[in-house]
DNA sequence: AATGGGACCTGCGCGC
DNA sequence: TGCGCGCAGGTCCCAT
């Protein structure tokens, strides 16, 4: 669930709240989360910390710490960073020097937790496409044009442009008018530009919102983002399409569900 | 290169 | 009411 825009909101959030302060303990509810280093390095390496600065990349979250390594974090589908936390559904918690708890939940426990030494080395960061707000629309027609395969799963590729995931390829495809499944590099030019522009344009939408809390997310306050009442399609399979009237269908791609218009996106 | 699976997990909503 | 099932989606990994 959380997409860029989730996690820049998170990353916006966190920053108001925790940089500055120190890690005094760490409490690891369900060690699987943790993918390196082992239990005992990660929790050592943690406590007397003090968060300094927090980056986001694609959708990973990136809290750098006064020792020099970074505590990165990967959300996947129902993670969640609450703060002031102590909930039950903790898997880990961070204690920090006002006497509160940060919150790292999970319901599926999906999500991935590392302290590393130089988090720009890890192989899945590495791999990354460009963020879309640092493409220009020259760069973006020339990744389209090397691409047979269908748009939407291309969209969601994190090696070909990171950050974006099922919810907002769907709303990005509708917006430019684009039928899912048309091949990339077929796109006539006036597309690439609607599409280009679509990108940047639903994801600050997206992000002034405060992201879309379908299922799990919530910002760290605990509240809801603010963005699922300005979806055109996505969730809305049934129902009659906001512009045309015409019912929003839901198809399967890449065994997973896309939501479209089947009138306005051609 | 592209595509289609399954795996990882859990909780929810559905049909019976 | 209760049960089993499919589904949800981010990423990795394997097979074709």
């Amino acid at each position: 669930m959380p997409e860029l825009p989730e996690v820049e909101t998170i990353k916006r959030d966190l920053e108001k709240v925790i940089v500055g302060k120190k890690i005094t303990g760490v409490c690891v509810y369900n060690p699987k989360i943790i993918r390196e280093p082992g239990l005992a390095a990660f929790k050592k390496g943690l406590a007397g910390a003090v968060i300094k600065k927090i980056l986001r990349r694609a959708k990973v979250l990136i809290l750098e710490l006064s020792s020099g390594e970074s505590l990165v974090a990967h959300l996947k589908m129902t993670g969640q960073l609450v703060y002031p936390g102590g909930g039950k559904n903790s898997r880990v918690a961070f204690h920090l020097s006002d006497g509160k708890i940060l919150d790292f939940n999970d319901q599926r426990l999906f999500a991935e937790l590392r302290l590393l030494k130089d988090w720009r080395s890890l192989k899945f960061i590495q791999g990354l496409g460009p963020e879309p707000a640092d493409l220009n629309l020259r760069q973006f027609k020339e990744m389209l044009d090397s691409r047979k395969t269908a748009i939407k799963p291309l969209l969601m590729d994190q090696e070909f442009i990171s950050g974006i995931g099922n919810i907002y390829a769907a709303e990005i495809l509708f917006r430019a008018k684009i039928h899912p499944e048309r091949r990339a590099s077929k796109l006539r030019d006036k597309e690439k530009e609607l599409l280009f522009k679509a990108i940047n344009d639903i994801l600050n939408a997206a992000i002034l919102h405060a992201g879309s809390s379908v299922d799990d997310y919530v910002r760290v306050s605990g509240e809801k983002g603010g963005y699922v009442k300005y979806h055109k399609v996505y969730g809305r399979q049934g129902k009659s399409c906001l512009v045309c009237k015409t019912t929003i269908k839901k198809i399967s791609q890449g065994g997973r569900g896309t939501h479209f218009c089947p009138r306005c996106q051609r």
